[in-house]
DNA sequence: ATGCACATGTAAGCTGTTACATGATTTT
DNA sequence: AAAATCATGTAACAGCTTACATGTGCAT
């Protein structure tokens, strides 16, 4: 249960409303937390009805009106809370993985295929990241206090699609070695 | 909906009990991908029924019967096109980078205890790995067929923690820094 | 006597996904 | 004229977690 407390954060970051937040977690927030407009509408009301956060409908020219969302002072008093709690051991799903583990029982050349195209997702993730670094952190060195949170986050980005394409290259190596072994 | 599918390996790999394959699943499977006892007899039944897999009732010498499952060759077949098919891109879901970009409005000192846990988690994963690789591939430039993707699969996780604790170091280094800087 | 390993489940509830529903305005 | 963007939801279902339920045998 923390698609609460990543709506918490990103609201105390900048007021929004239901589509904005939708729309920040199809890219920034996103990469590390995935959510769908109609789980975050849900997830608002309920939120709204513990006194977390308040909605004020505000009219705008030539478009629906909008419902913003603020984070009432409830709300980051339960936000520093979370924040003091551990949190739990995260652990990888990887159907990726337990399709490597399927090798001796599949589709060997289909397989080589999933790894390019995991390949590609990576390095396109990558990419994203490095430019968005160049953008909005273009002097890691001088970061503000509320700049450190995002770039550190950035960072595990980074480190991890490098890791991952690593990961792919010595899989695809090893793949196309065992095959030219046959 | 992968459940199915690792549990195939799984069988494919060797026959067991639905309390075999929980054990499993806090092992080595279990490393990336996690299932509790109760949605894996849930599963197993959901697959029997679809004829993936069959079961046969196995007395024991002072233990409980158990349910032994195979996998069919029904089984074998959809475990086969499965692995045809094209792995979804894969999303983390990470409440840590939540809670590092919570920094601004959060305690500090209880995120930086926070990042050591998590290094911690990510060193005795890495111990784990380094252990496993010793003892079931003693000779990695010389691998079997069946041991290929099981290998590779471990990879993935050594490379992954390595990343993980260098990320966790990083994290470090700035919070402190910055802490000094007050 | 207490607890742990073995062994298999049911039930309730929460989270998250997919499909459906509506309607205005702007862009192609 | 059709498609995309803005904007907010409901409903049904699938997946997963947590709590409950039961019972044997072995070790401490």
């Amino acid at each position: 249960m923390a698609l609460e407390h990543a709506i918490l954060v990103s609201l105390a970051e900048r007021s929004a409303s239901g589509y904005d937040l939708a729309r920040r977690f199809d890219a920034s927030i996103g990469h590390f937390w995935k959510a769908s407009h109609q789980q975050i509408y849900k997830v608002l009301a309920r939120m709204e009805g513990d006194g977390w956060v308040s909605s004020e409908t505000v009219a705008q020219a030539g478009r629906p009106d909008k419902k913003v969302y603020v984070v009432t002072s409830a709300g980051r008093t339960e936000l520093a809370a979370w924040t003091a709690r551990p949190t739990a051991e995260e652990h990888l799903r990887s159907e990726f993985s337990v399709k490597l583990r399927a090798l001796p029982f599949g589709d060997a050349a289909a397989i080589v295929e999933d790894v390019r195209r995991q390949r590609r997702h990576h390095a396109d993730r990558l990419a994203y990241y490095v430019e968005s670094a160049a953008k909005f952190y273009p002097d890691p060195d001088s970061l503000t206090h509320d700049q450190l949170g995002g770039w550190l986050v950035l960072r595990g980005g980074l480190l991890t699609e490098e890791t991952a394409i690593r990961w792919c290259d010595e899989i695809l190596q090893r793949l196309l070695d065992a095959e030219a072994d046959r």
